[in-house]
DNA sequence: ACTATAATGCAACTTAGTTGCAATAATTTA
DNA sequence: TAAATTATTGCAACTAAGTTGCATTATAGT
């Protein structure tokens, strides 16, 4: 993606235009796996990017809906963009994220993104009264094609 | 659950009984939702548990496969027995988890678990050529009754 | 180009969890 | 029931991931 059009997707997100924003953005962009801080880092490590500013950048990006994350269970935060989530932005600020599901490989500890469709979970309704779901994730544990 | 009835669930999972065992085991027997370090630590206050003990404790219990663990976004982990899981334990150790939701409160921040089928999930097929899942999890974000 | 405001980069700090090791307790065997 | 064996406990020190405060620098609007 060109730098333009990195710039516009900022622009459309209310969020000023720099250079640490854009190569965080192109390489999340770009990337088919949620991404942790040190993979990032070791990815833009031309930039030389400082720790904090790339926390900041992350966590900004989450806050205003641009970018999403995963706590995995080795304690750290993957993050992630949806081409899809980008394209489909309102400007209303409503970012109820899309339903997606996280495959974890075993192996690699890859976390891969799917979008799913917007379905019922099928539970035991029984125990589920009273409680009201706003947002459903899915997570599957497995081996990615690569590690196969 | 009487004293003797803890001790014959350490032994089928191979445990030694001990009295930090028993009294972790107990609470998170009674317990409908999954419990933090601290939450646990406070909870048995009187006990005075060490910090590395509870840790250890947990983590053993989730080793054997009497309990398991879920990463928050807060990057801290919850503790969790289900006791179906007790009761089905077979001794060849083959604790592939029966699949669960958990069903975080956005107020409370409380998770609760549920057990659910046994189920497909409906994804693009098509994206998912190539992954074999094992095992998967699902995650619901909303209000719990308490908190609605 | 000037100004107001926001982002950056550094040092110091916090929080959750881990490691090493000596002391203690639980089970096995005699 | 006592001794021996082995695993668990408790303390101190440590690590890893992420945060806070603050002075410096860069961005966007006029």
């Amino acid at each position: 993606m060109n730098d333009e059009q990195l710039k516009q997707i900022l622009r459309e997100f209310d969020l000023k235009v720099t250079k640490v924003r854009l190569c965080v953005l192109d390489l999340l962009l770009q990337s088919r796996i949620a991404m942790s801080h040190s993979q990032i880092t070791d990815a833009l490590e031309a930039f030389e990017l400082d720790k904090v500013t790339l926390y900041r950048t992350l966590n900004t990006f989450v806050e205003v809906g641009l970018a999403h994350k995963v706590a995995t269970d080795e304690r750290n935060w993957l993050y992630a963009i949806y081409s899809e989530d980008v394209q489909q932005h309102n400007h209303q600020h409503e970012h109820h994220e899309s339903p997606h599901a996280h495959f974890i490989c075993e192996a690699c500890d890859k976390i891969y993104c799917f979008p799913i469709e917007e379905k019922q979970i099928d539970l035991k309704k029984a125990e589920l009264e009273g409680f009201s779901i706003k947002q459903h994730e899915i997570r599957l544990h497995g081996t990615c094609p690569v590690c196969k």
